[in-house]
DNA sequence: CTGTCATTAGTCAGACAG
DNA sequence: ATTACTGTCTGACTAATG
């Protein structure tokens, strides 16, 4: 018996452009953006009115994280420099970023569409996928319940693509964007898939794209074409079958409602790049507030962690990575800073920093933690409580 | 006794995504 | 004065083990 998957996947519309509209109205219909560090809050003018700060006043290393879409039509994305995109847009309006707020706007949206869909897999704080299969509805009516369910919970829109998979799915919720509802079969494949740019599979990111390209391979209907012999010789045979399977629409990857997280990290890039010695001070202190920050997450969510590394940035971009695994897990601050200092002695300091990360890996539960801590300290009573030598 | 092979863990870089 | 932050996954390489 098998049965025909039908999984949603929902997309947010410009998401946290969308939760600043809500909170200030008057700035709709304008070019807005979020993002950067040090950004003010809009400050109340004498007149009632509020001053907001514009993309021109900005100096500092900030990128823009979310932009409305008549500030994407001016040629600013996320990803991209607060002062490159001040270039292209001087008068846009510029907002800094509250995770809270969009955190409890995320929250909102997902229970919406949970009291619809019970099934639903979440990826990150502005989309996910939600298992229709056993839902007997008509695909169109259900897709248009759960938007407006999203809409009364939040005033926010949503784009939602409706697909035999996961795959399909979200190349469909970007074809109609915002606020639209795509449906697909697999018989639409060759008319409404492989017209597309091989840059809308998820997975394929600009390395990948351009590999492609270089071969002659700009869309998803020429991939399809593509020998799986020839894919596999040039990416390798895992990567060369799942570009064969993905450019047909094959995708059976389950819906996955619970998981553990694998890392936990933190990292900061400075106001301006530090030397290795000439400011040893400020950088050490950095990395002891970033190991301090790491612990506290753990400890706030209840996980132990047995490898620790840091991560370096330098002036050209250039970044280096070192960790350590020990016999024993750890979540103690101090502990984490001992062994960050280890790694960073590991790596040769010539250039400038302006990026000093510290992450913490092979995680487990706290009380998971304890329990082998306990059955490690008695089979290595030398090693606790401190850190052996490395 | 030595070489080889399979397997696993650890480490590091890089791609990708939201 | 261009380029954040958090997190997952994979490939390549090395070392250890049997």
């Amino acid at each position: 018996m098998i049965s025909i998957r039908r999984i949603a996947h929902l997309d947010m519309d410009a998401f946290f452009a969308s939760v600043e509209l809500l909170r200030y109205p008057e700035l709709r219909g304008q070019a807005v953006v979020v993002g950067g560090r040090n950004v003010h809050q809009p400050v109340e003018q004498p007149d009632g009115t509020k001053r907001f700060a514009r993309l021109r006043d900005y100096a500092g290393r900030g990128v823009i994280t979310t932009s409305t879409y008549e500030a994407r039509a001016l040629g600013v994305f996320s990803g991209m420099g607060l002062m490159k995109s001040a270039q292209l847009a001087p008068d846009a309006i510029l907002l800094p970023a509250n995770f809270d707020a969009y955190r409890d706007y995320s929250r909102r949206f997902k229970n919406a569409v949970e009291s619809i869909a019970p099934k639903i897999e979440d990826r990150g704080i502005d989309e996910i996928y939600i298992d229709l299969s056993t839902i007997q509805e008509n695909t169109n009516s259900l897709a248009r319940r759960i938007k407006q369910a999203v809409l009364d919970a939040t005033g926010l829109t949503c784009s939602i693509g409706i697909t035999p998979n996961k795959l399909l799915s979200k190349i469909c919720s970007d074809l109609d964007k915002p606020n639209g509802i795509t449906v697909l079969s697999m018989e639409e494949i060759p008319a409404r898939i492989w017209p597309l740019a091989t840059k809308k599979i998820n997975g394929i990111g600009p390395k990948a794209a351009e590999k492609l390209t270089r071969h002659g391979i700009n869309t998803i209907g020429e991939l399809a074409a593509a020998p799986v012999q020839f894919l596999v010789s040039e990416f390798g045979r895992s990567t060369g079958v799942w570009l064969h399977q993905v450019a047909h629409g094959l995708d059976d990857r389950p819906i996955v409602t619970e998981s553990e997280p694998k890392s936990i990290s933190r990292e900061s890039t400075f106001e301006r790049d530090l030397h290795a010695k000439q400011n040893k001070a400020e950088l050490t202190e950095i990395l002891t507030s970033l190991c301090m920050r790491v612990a506290d997450d753990l400890k706030r969510k209840g996980y132990a962690s047995r490898t620790i590394g840091i991560k370096l940035k330098f002036s050209d971009f250039h970044a280096v990575t070192r960790d350590v695994t020990l016999p024993m897990y750890v979540s103690d601050g101090t502990q984490i800073r001992k062994m960050a200092g280890e790694c960073l002695k590991r790596i040769p300091l010539t250039q400038k920093i302006r990026l000093l990360g510290v992450r913490a890996s092979g995680l487990i539960p706290m009380a998971e933690a304890e329990l082998n801590h306990a059955g490690i300290q008695s089979e290595f009573p030398f090693l606790a409580p401190g850190i052996p030598k490395i």
